[in-house]
DNA sequence: GCGGTTCTTCAGCGTCGTTTCAGCCGCCGT
DNA sequence: ACGGCGGCTGAAACGACGCTGAAGAACCGC
């Protein structure tokens, strides 16, 4: 799950970067609105962490702007804690949700997930397919009964994997949304942790979950295997 | 204020009537565990005195049956004198507060109202996870029958873990919370405070009820490890 | 003011996770 | 049947992260 955070003030974009990234997203920065509605129209995240104030294009005008163009990506606007206005016009400008600062980092990551959670409506906090099922939050994943022991990555791409069961998920896919967009590296790597995945997911229980689509990517069986 | 005496002692029954009625409460009495569920669900009192001694189905059963239908109506339960035991697991099946016989009907008074006063909270006064439980108000933590000695900060840290079970918790997140939110120092010092509680509340229990997850934080698990 | 306890900083070390790479296998089209 | 391409795998290097013990600083009770 990619997030786009739009924040000028170096210091608190910093914060957001390194907190969102320890819980598993992959983050764009953008400094500037300019840059942040190029990034939201040219990258789609899976959300938008907006602030208001910002040099050039302002966060109600890059709101606007991208609601205007039919872009639904979920916005979690970012007001100074005072104005009530703020607050009312960021929702009227087509945010999906707001936070005043300062505010703590887990309430920030809650709205998020439930954020996304709405952006694609019924989707449980627990994600499962058939015997196999992962909560994000609690970075744990079982398969049927038994836990499993995944790293960060692992578990990141079996929630991207899980997210799209049933569906064919390219690995340039893969790569853009469980590692950063920027990432310039050997898209191998996407065959190696999908090796990992099967090593611990599959194989100890005689299943295939994670199938290979010889040319187009691979895809988790909607049943678990 | 409606309160519900589960008590199958004849005397003592009819005595916490006498005495709870000339505070100025309103008083029902189940003479087993059976009855006491049955009025706890048909007539909510505000708040539940229990026995843990009881014919039938006893009183931990019962508190554990409430919570497990989500009913967090304030439980002070009544323990013996000496088994240390008794208290532990009353808190640890989620009573709020304990009374140890023989006790004085003031005392009892007193802790009803405070448990009144503070409503009937989704989060039980004391924390526990298996057999790992934290008293907040008391500042006392127990890993089963034996009392852990642990400084202000380690208590804190244990508590915001506690109430975070089952999640995991980045450092950044302990720091804001634990800490000032302000903090600026190394978040090594988190690592530190790990290492102190786990030296304390698991290596000699040898059990692992802190977890690591690297690159994201940290796991109180849900069951005590 | 003094001793002990608690809190914080720091640097070194070991472990673990990530990434790269090279070689192999098997599918598929010619 | 053959060659090429895409995918799989194990090994190894590298870097990052977390753990620890020690030492200094701050705090507290006496």
């Amino acid at each position: 799950m990619r997030i786009l955070v739009v924040e000028d003030e170096q210091r608190l974009a910093a914060g957001l970067r390194a907190g969102l990234e320890a819980e598993g997203f992959a983050v764009d920065v953008a400094s500037n609105g300019v840059d942040g509605l190029w990034l939201a129209r040219e990258r789609p995240p899976d959300a938008i962490v907006l602030d208001i104030m910002l040099p050039g294009l302002n966060g109600y005008v890059l709101c606007r702007t991208l609601r205007a163009e039919e872009n639904w990506t979920p916005i979690l606007m970012l007001t100074a804690k005072d104005g009530e206005w703020d607050q009312v016009e960021a929702l009227d400008t087509g945010a999906d949700d707001y936070l005043t600062k300062p505010f703590s980092h887990a309430v920030l990551v809650a709205r998020l997930r439930a954020l996304m959670r709405r952006g694609a409506p019924e989707r449980p906090t627990v994600l499962a397919a058939g015997d196999l099922c992962l909560d994000p939050a609690g970075r744990q994943a079982w398969r049927g009964p038994t836990q499993l022991d995944l790293t960060t990555r692992e578990m990141s791409l079996l929630e991207f994997l899980l997210r799209r069961r049933g569906e064919v998920v390219s690995k340039h896919e893969i790569l853009e949304h469980v590692w950063d967009f920027d990432f310039d590296g050997d898209p191998n790597i996407v065959e190696v942790y999908i090796g990992h995945l099967r090593r611990k997911v599959d194989r100890p229980f005689g299943r295939t979950a994670i199938r290979t689509i010889r040319g187009a990517g691979y895809r988790l069986e909607a049943d678990g295997g």
